[in-house]
DNA sequence: CTGAAAGCGCTTACAG
DNA sequence: CTGAAAGCGCTTACAG
């Protein structure tokens, strides 16, 4: 690695001091008014295709960046997405959910020079208070709704609002907005049927907070899976989605007269302290417990033994939904979005039962 | 999943379109002029005491929220700080130090009334675009860096576009920007000194990226700790930080005649992972393996064996940085800080060495 | 201590 | 197809 000790030393004084140049430089310069660049930069229709060339070339030899807060201003608009995220920060951790989706979203707004603006709250008021500032000082375009709730009231709020939205997933009221959504029902029926396949039939499942509609909606497709398969309805333990309820539960569990031979968790961070707690209560796995998870993080493949889970797709489910924001936001509407359902990943954490 | 065939049909007219109050109406309302109104809300002397609280009472009256837009234009501020992030998404999502860092800010920022926005860049080169546009755009009146590297490009380049910048630790190069640090030395090498009592004297350590300041730090600080108690240079494997790399250098640490009795590892993840290979290779952790990490992640607490590992504090991080960012733009300049070490967080994979 | 006016750099009707 | 002008809603010298 050699260095270049020359490299990126222009004469300080640059950019940043460099008298500014504004749209009337271009228009002088062009022979055209103010009025004409803008439509030629906005590719509005009035300007001749010559004309626009001229304009076009005149900015690129000056230099011109139209500026952002004179647009802003005028145009009453931000140039930005938001995103709020109400979560508490130590938990919140664990979850590579949102830097995947963040990424996804990136590789869309990037291009269209739009930028991202980030809010991490502790909770649900703030949260609420979050999107009120942000419509007050016009921060945003539009904002992604994630994390749904049962009877969500981020649904009316954004909606009073008039702020354009997107719900990551489709919510369990009247909602104005587009969802752009992912199936993870089947992959929690393909984890029953895979263990019940291997010879389960008591299966249980750790599931996430009934109060969030993907919590609700995985287990009532566990327990459809488990009545399909014959097995009954399964026990199900409610938690919050946190490692810390998902080792409890998982105690829980194990420490009952009959153990089940097999848990369904409804997250991977779950499962994965599920598996920490049945090594330490010398349970093994996969031999004496089967576990799967929900998600495919990083981790999973490199537990031991490794986690057979369900993969989300986080970063396309990014793509997918800052495309329908942006598509909202620019026509006024835009259709919901059904992404390829999440499927089973078949690893070495579960295996048949013990034979007694 | 019942549907909502009358979904995305926003009745629109709602508060969004209401008449927006500005300033002039304030003005118009306490019988002052605009500039006035201006002076009152930024708090600059020239107004007194009595006409200050009578324009801010009707202010409030009226419902007045200055524009964010307007103020942004006139003032060439844009009332938001920057992250870029510059890293593999995939990998990304293991690591939780950002979504803890940035909860961190956002405790700092929200009063003030300033947002996030943040950048997820696969590469560098993107990186220092990002910059470019960021401050061609106006987006942000200040940045973080973090994960500093080895002659660091950034450095030079933010140096040029004069946007103020606050380091996360101390560059290995001249640097106009403040930093604010924590010392991550203390905790590798009371790590190694950890082992050491416990009767470690082949100890490895499994080492972040050269090429990024923390990963050459650490390592550097498990060779001295090495030295000082005695037990030589200690084998050294470098890795980029991943877990995959992590378990890769676990794998080829244990598969040799002779192999270590303990791993310090430089981050958790691949503690995590090094945990797991163990296992896979029927080496047991803590019996014939001790490992230590690097972070407190929350996992830390719940993998089995617990991780003894050191305790960063990225949410304390996020706030110091922030407030110095701050600073530095208010004031034009800024103190480095230090924080507390992180310091050594003992658990159960780490005990005595085998007897053999 | 206070007011009137110009200016930030665009966009957008409105005339031609 | 093109131009001149008002307007977005603030801030900030500059006079008083």
């Amino acid at each position: 690695m050699d260095s270049h000790p020359d490299s990126s030393t222009p004469d300080a004084s640059a950019s940043k001091d460099a008298a500014k140049v504004t749209i009337a430089d271009v228009a002088r310069q062009a022979g055209v008014s103010k009025g004409l660049v803008s439509f030629a930069l906005n590719d509005r229709p009035g300007v001749s295709a010559e004309t626009r060339a001229r304009i076009l070339s005149v900015a690129g030899l000056l230099g011109w960046t139209p500026s952002l807060r004179a647009r802003s201003l005028s145009s009453q608009r931000s140039f930005a997405l938001g995103l709020v995220i109400a979560r508490d920060p130590e938990v919140l951790g664990s979850d590579p959910f949102f830097t995947s989706f963040i990424a996804g979203v990136e590789t869309i707004l990037a291009p269209e020079g739009l930028a991202l603006v980030l809010s991490v709250v502790p909770d649900e008021k703030t949260e609420l208070a979050t999107y009120r500032t942000l419509v007050a000082d016009g921060r945003v375009d539009g904002v992604f709704l994630s994390d749904l709730r049962r009877d969500d009231a981020r649904i009316p709020c954004l909606t009073e609002l008039g702020l354009p939205t997107v719900t990551l997933g489709r919510p369990d009221q009247p909602s104005p907005f587009p969802a752009v959504s992912i199936d993870d029902t089947q992959g929690i029926a393909e984890s029953v049927r895979h263990l019940s396949s291997l010879g389960h039939r008591r299966i249980a499942h750790v599931a996430g907070s009934a109060a969030m509609l993907h919590g609700r909606r995985r287990r009532d497709a566990f327990t459809q899976a488990m009545q399909a398969a014959g097995l009954g309805q399964g026990q199900v333990v409610e938690t919050d989605f946190s490692i810390a309820a998902g080792a409890d539960a998982t105690r829980r569990l194990l420490r009952q007269a009959e153990p089940p031979t097999a848990i369904v968790f409804a997250n991977d961070p779950m499962a994965i302290a599920g598996i920490g707690v049945a090594q330490e209560l010398g349970v093994r796995v996969p031999d004496d417990l089967s576990i799967t998870g929900f998600d495919d993080i990083e981790f999973a493949r490199y537990v031991y033994p490794a986690l057979t889970t369900v993969g989300a797709t986080p970063m396309v489910w990014g793509r997918a939904a800052a495309s329908t924001l942006l598509g909202l936001i620019r026509t006024g509407s835009a259709e919901d979005v059904e992404l390829p359902a999440a499927r089973l990943i078949v690893r070495g954490s579960a295996s048949a039962p013990p034979p007694y």
